[in-house]
Formats: structure tokens, C-alpha cells, sequence
RNA sequence: GGGGCUGUAGCUCAGCCGGAUAGAGCGACGGUUUCCUAAACCGUAGGUCGUGGGUUCGAGUCCCGCCAGCCCCGCCA
């Protein structure tokens, strides 16, 4: 955040203090030690700490608090800093306490103001306007310095449901995680492919054709000859088969290779199957508001020879029992043995580690051969983790991956049911999408009309649906990204839809709050003669603060860009679910205790300005969860 | 057998490249409403951070051992 300019300062002022204290042949060691700047750990401390003097305090052989003090003196004699902060305080063995000036902080709530990016940079541009001094908004004010956005696309793979197959659960995290990492890093500036790594190829389709010719041949010719839900069934059916009949078995694998030499009816019958459920899953993705493009396993296809002769060439290549493998290097399975990567099998078939390396080399690739990306994300479940790291140590070797390029698994645990297992119906079935995200909705419209009820409220029905499904969506999406991505979830409506606590309903409540206020002001503004702009409440107001509350408002806001930093960084949509969370509270408790509206005229004008911020904020942070805000609710 | 993840309050979970007295929500108990939606706010109780060592001025956080749970491990994806 801008507030952190102080941090060069003291940093630099630390280091200056440090090649005085030591001798010249020491001052490169320490030239790279960090100042250890971190917010307060708490509000008594002031804003920030710098916890540096502790390490220092051995290698100078000195005393840590008289460390702290040397540096402390250096930031004094700073006039940059004694302008932002008030003088630093040394407090228990050593740790340096800063405090932000009132109007530093009050400076910054005005450019936040008048920035609808709220103080977030764009990516690349941060460097060029972070120069000390320099207003944070006069990257915005001065009229996008923005260089052409970064003709490399950071690519989002997520959500990748099966074709022929619903939509279940299991494709729940991977869908709502890998859009708000999307959206943040868009937001950020970046170009974003959202990537739809569809399973639309392979042995199952061979599985399913071969069983349809069977007992269903009209699917295989005409639309919709069958519904999904049955499509679901024969799928189920060829699976049983395949595993059972080696024949059958056999018949499938000849139906794999036709469709992949592109046998016009074997193609036929697959272009009908995929358009099928691609419809299905557009519903779902619709009503969760997601954007995907849809490039699957088949569109790798042409490129799977390639990785096999790129790893010839590489001299990575072992035939092993027949088939063609590449031997992961510091991975060893059963006897000692390195593990193997199969990238042909010993049928001459590709499997899924050959997509994944022939998809890894393809976005990698240069344009117009392939993406140019500059990093690639893949979101799918832990369980994929040894599967992922074995596949990109392959790409790496066979030198696929520019420098400075990133590529990642981002996995997340397992959904699981309130008994602390996987999730299931009741009747033991994995739940489908659909019907989890229906209940939702139900239970969240069941929760609205008793509270209508409740306090004699009268709605309509259009009002009650927008609201349910709002509600109900968000509470699904919020539950999912609140939870630290890596661990296992406990998954439970009721404390999703709770109306307290770290839930999603508490976050949109918060909001229609502020809705309120604001739609009170314009009324009461219509009746004196302030401003009657619904959209600039107080926000030309000269600023002043003076309650506690405001102030906690005002530090917590201006936290805002510093975890969009991180969520773009650690790719941990929960740190920005914590901070949005911690703001409606601390916005509440300034609702509780300080009137806005009933405020004499120029408090409250600072007060509706902080409410429009608050608002803007919660807005914007909820956005980029996937979470549309409500007005009333 | 090898590898990965996890173990923090009764329950569900945070804890941001080690930092000051380990935090929140729920649940429990007790308060607050002439006032912008009380779907809120305030307070109390509750933890030897699985366990045993180690590194460090300082460890929930880093390293090693052990215990428990979940997941992965050659031609499925």
C-alpha cells in the first residue's frame, strides 16, 4: 500500500546505519538484510513494525534496543519520513513501532476516493509510479501510464469437467477458485486465458461409442436422442463392461484409434456427445456468472507426436515393459526404482501425461505455434499433486519452459460432508452440481420468507428470487474461497448461509447497510440543499476523523491493495475473503457506535465519504470472489 | 514399501517467506434497540498449537524422529 512508501526509508536509512557499524568488508552481507517491516501486530503499536534491530544485534555485537535507536535516529533526521510518520518508538527488546500521520492517512482516503481502482496498480506499472512522494493517484490523474497490456497471457486452467458426464462437487473448487484467481489476475492488469481442459478424449469415449452402437445407436446420429441424465447411465454401463469383457475392452480401444484417426462416424457420434454436454455444463456456468473457453484434451491431439519426438530428441525417452516413459529424476517408486512418466503406451496409444506435456509445450510456445504464456496455473485436486510434478519436471527437462516463466499447481483438498467424508447423497450417489447449488438457493429463499414474515416485510416475488438465488450462490462460492485452498472442507448449508459469523450473507449484509445509508442521504440531501448526486455522497468534502471507529475504518481500508498483492502472489483467495470479513466488521462497529447521517454537517460528509469507500471496497473485493452485491436483501 | 497433504479452543477454521500476551466465527453464558435494516454490537468462559528432540536472542511457523488421519504411486483421467 502507498503507506508502505515508508518502508524504502527506513530500509535505506537501516542500511546506511549498518555500513557504518560494521566494516566495509561486512557491509555487503548486511546490505541485503531486510528492514523486517510488517504491519503492527497490534493497534497499540502504531501501523507498522520493523523488527530488523534483533537480527542486526548479533553480527554488530551490539545491543538491539541501541540498534533500533541508531536507526531510529537516521528515519528522525529524514524529513520524507517525519512527514508520514510520527517519531518511531522502541519498544520491548528491540522492535521499532511506527505510526502514520493523521494526515498521511487522511491524504491517502482522498485518493482512494477519487481512484476506482482503489489504489491497486496495474501489473508492471507499480515500479514507475512507486517513487517516493509520488501521489498515488497521479498514475490514474496523469492519464494511464499504462504500457500496452502484456501481450503474454498468464493462463488459468480450471474446471475441466468430463464430457458425458454431470457436473458433481468434485468440480466445485477447482471451478469458483480458478475464476477468482482469474479475476484477480485480471483485474491486475494481466491477459487472462481461462482455460476449460475439458476430458473429451480417450478411452472413455472409445467406452461409451462402443456401448452406445449397442443399446442406444440413435445418440450416436441425432441430437439429444437420449438425455444427459441417461447418457450418464450408458456411460456408467460402458465403464462396468469395459472393466469386465475383454472383448468388449478390445472393441473400445479400435474405437478410440478410429476417432482419433478421424473416422467421420466415430467423429460424428463424438462432435453430438460433446455438443450435448457442453450445453449442460454452460448452464451451470451461466448461473454462477464464469466465463470459460473450452479447449480440451482433443484439441492436443495434433500435437501428441511432437512431444514424443521432442523427448527423443531430448535423449529422455526409455522404452520400458514396451512402453515409452521418461524416468522422473529424484522420484523413486517401488524398489528404488525412479518413477515413470508414460508417454506412449506400449499399444502405441498417448494417455492424459502426454495431453498435460503436449499442453504444457503448446502454451508455452511462442505465437503464433502456441500461447506465449508467461505463467500457467492449473487448479485440480491435491490428489493430482505427484501427477503434476512429475509431468512438469518432464517439461522442464525437455526444455519447454522458457526462463523466467512460471507454471504451477495450485491444488486444493477434498469437499467433504459434515461426517468428515467425501460427500455424498444420501443415498451414496457423488451430489451433483446442480442440485447442491438448488439447495443452496431453496434454503436461502426458505431463510428470506420467514424473515419477511418475521418483520412484516413485503416483498415481491421477483425481489425474493434475485435475492435467494444471490444469496444462495454467493454463500456456495464464499464457503469455498474463505477456507485455506490446501486443506480438506467440511461442507454445510447451514453454516455457509449463516447470517453471522465469516459467511457470505454477514459480508452482503454490510453492504445493504451502507445502501442504506446512502439512499437515506440522497433523500435527506434532496430535502437541504447538499449535493443530490447519488454517486458522489460527501466525496468532495474536506476529510476529518476524529472517532476511533472512523480510524479503524480508515487503517483498514487502505489495506486493501496489499492483499490483492498477495492473493495475486500466493494465490489464496481466503487471505482476501479474511480482510473483506475483518472490514464488515470494523465497519459495523462504526455503524453501531457512530451516526452517520445524524452527524453535524461536516463529520458527516467525512463519514458518508468513508461509508462510499467501504462500499466500493466490499464491491470490488467481493467482484473478484465471482460475488455480485445486493442493494437490500 | 515410497511420496504428498493435514493435525491449533467443545465444533468449523485463520495465523501472511520465525517476532511482543496464539486469533476469529459458531456453540455456551451474560448484556445492548426513542437513532441510518438487531441479518448488528459489547462482554465472560474456553488452547501444554498431535508428540519428542534440534536450530535461534526469539518457534504454532524452520530441521529431524515418532504417532494419527486423508490422498497418490506403469500403460484410466
Amino acid at each position: 500500500m502507498a503507506l508502505e512508501k515508508a518502508f524504502p526509508e527506513a530500509a535505506a536509512a537501516r542500511q546506511l546505519e549498518a555500513t557504518k557499524l560494521v566494516g566495509a568488508e561486512q557491509q555487503a552481507r548486511y546490505w541485503l538484510l531486510d528492514p523486517q517491516l510488517a504491519p503492527a501486530s497490534k493497534p497499540e503499536f502504531g501501523d507498522f513494525q520493523a523488527n530488523g534491530a534483533l537480527a542486526l544485534a548479533r553480527p554488530l555485537q551490539q545491543p538491539p534496543r541501541a540498534v533500533a535507536a541508531a536507526i531510529v535516529e537516521q528515519l528522525a533526521a529524514d524529513p520524507a519520513f517525519t512527514a508520514l510518520c510520527f517519531p518511531p518508538q522502541i519498544a520491548g527488546p528491540g522492535f521499532i513501532n511506527l505510526t502514520l500521520r493523521p494526515e498521511a492517512l487522511v491524504a491517502e482516503v482522498a485518493s482512494r476516493l477519487a481512484d476506482t481502482r482503489l489504489g491497486v496498480p496495474l501489473a508492471g506499472v507499480a515500479a514507475a509510479v512507486s517513487g517516493f512522494g509520488a501521489a498515488p493517484a497521479a498514475g490514474a490523474a496523469a492519464g494511464i501510464v499504462v504500457p500496452s497490456p502484456p501481450a503474454e497471457p498468464v493462463i488459468v486452467d480450471f474446471s475441466s469437467p468430463n464430457i458425458a458426464k454431470e457436473m458433481h462437487v468434485g468440480h466445485l473448487r477447482s471451478t469458483i477458485i480458478g475464476d477468482c484467481l482469474a479475476r484477480v489476475l485480471a483485474f491486475r492488469g494481466h491477459a487472462v486465458l481461462r482455460l476449460n481442459h475439458v476430458g473429451d478424449w480417450g478411452t472413455q469415449f472409445g467406452m461409451l461409442i462402443t456401448h452406445l452402437k449397442r443399446e442406444a445407436p440413435e445418440a450416436l446420429t441425432t441430437a439429444d436422442a437420449v438425455d444427459l441424465g441417461d447418457l450418464v447411465a450408458f456411460y456408467r454401463q460402458a465403464k462396468q463392461r469395459f472393466d469386465a469383457d475383454e472383448a468388449f475392452q478390445t472393441t473400445a480401444r479400435e474405437e478410440v484409434v478410429k476417432l482419433q484417426a478421424g473416422d467421420p462416424v466415430s467423429r460424428r457420434a463424438w462432435q453430438l456427445l460433446c455438443d450435448q454436454s457442453r450445453r449442460e455444463f454452460q448452464l451451470i456456468y451461466d448461473r454462477l456468472g464464469i466465463e470459460l473457453q473450452e479447449r480440451g484434451e482433443s484439441f492436443y491431439n495434433p500435437y501428441l507426436p511432437a512431444v514424443v519426438t521432442d523427448l527423443e530428441a531430448a535423449g529422455l525417452l526409455v522404452i520400458d515393459d514396451g512402453a515409452r516413459c521418461v524416468f522422473l529424476e529424484g522420484v523413486s517408486g517401488k524398489e528404488g526404482k525412479p518413477l515413470p512418466v508414460i508417454v506412449q503406451k506400449s499399444d502405441g496409444g498417448f494417455n492424459y501425461a502426454t495431453t498435460d506435456l503436449a499442453a504444457i509445450r503448446y502454451r508455452f510456445a511462442a505465437a503464433p505455434a502456441g500461447d506465449g504464456a508467461r505463467r500457467v496455473i492449473y487448479v485440480t485436486d491435491a490428489g493430482q499433486a505427484s501427477h503434476f510434478a512429475g509431468v512438469f519436471q518432464v517439461a522442464r527437462r525437455a526444455g519447454w519452459i522458457p526462463e523466467d516463466r512460471r507454471l504451477e499447481h495450485v491444488p486444493f483438498g477434498l469437499v467433504q460432508g459434515e461426517d468428515g467424508k467425501k460427500l455424498k447423497t444420501r443415498s451414496g450417489d457423488t451430489v451433483r452440481l446442480k442440485d447442491l447449488l438448488d439447495e443452496a438457493v431453496e434454503r436461502s429463499e426458505a431463510d428470506l420468507r420467514r424473515r419477511l414474515v418475521e418483520e412484516d416485510r413485503q416483498e415481491d416475488e421477483a425481489f425474493i428470487h434475485h435475492v435467494a438465488t444471490t444469496v444462495g450462490l454467493a454463500a456456495v462460492k464464499y464457503a469455498d474461497l474463505s477456507q485455506n485452498r490446501t486443506t480438506n472442507y467440511q461442507f454445510s448449508f447451514d453454516r455457509m448461509l449463516a447470517l453471522q459469523g465469516n459467511t457470505a450473507p454477514y459480508l452482503l449484509y454490510a453492504v445493504v447497510r451502507i445502501a442504506g445509508i446512502a439512499r437515506k442521504g440522497v433523500e435527506a440531501a434532496g430535502a437541504s440543499d447538499m449535493g443530490s448526486d447519488p454517486g458522489d455522497y460527501g466525496g468532495d468534502a474536506d476529510l476529518a476523523f476524529s472517532e476511533p471507529q472512523e480510524w479503524a475504518l480508515v487503517r483498514h481500508l487502505l489495506g486493501f491493495d496489499a492483499v490483492i498483492a498477495e492473493v495475486e502472489e500466493e494465490l489464496l483467495p481466503n487471505r482476501l475473503c479474511t480482510y473483506l470479513f475483518e472490514l464488515s466488521q470494523v465497519f459495523n462497529r462504526f455503524y453501531d457506535q457512530v451516526p452517520v447521517l445524524k452527524a453535524p454537517p461536516q463529520a458527516r460528509a467525512s463519514r458518508l465519504a468513508l461509508c462510499r469507500l467501504t462500499a466500493d471496497t466490499l464491491k470490488l473485493g467481493l467482484g473478484l470472489l465471482g460475488i455480485p452485491t445486493l442493494e437490500r436483501m
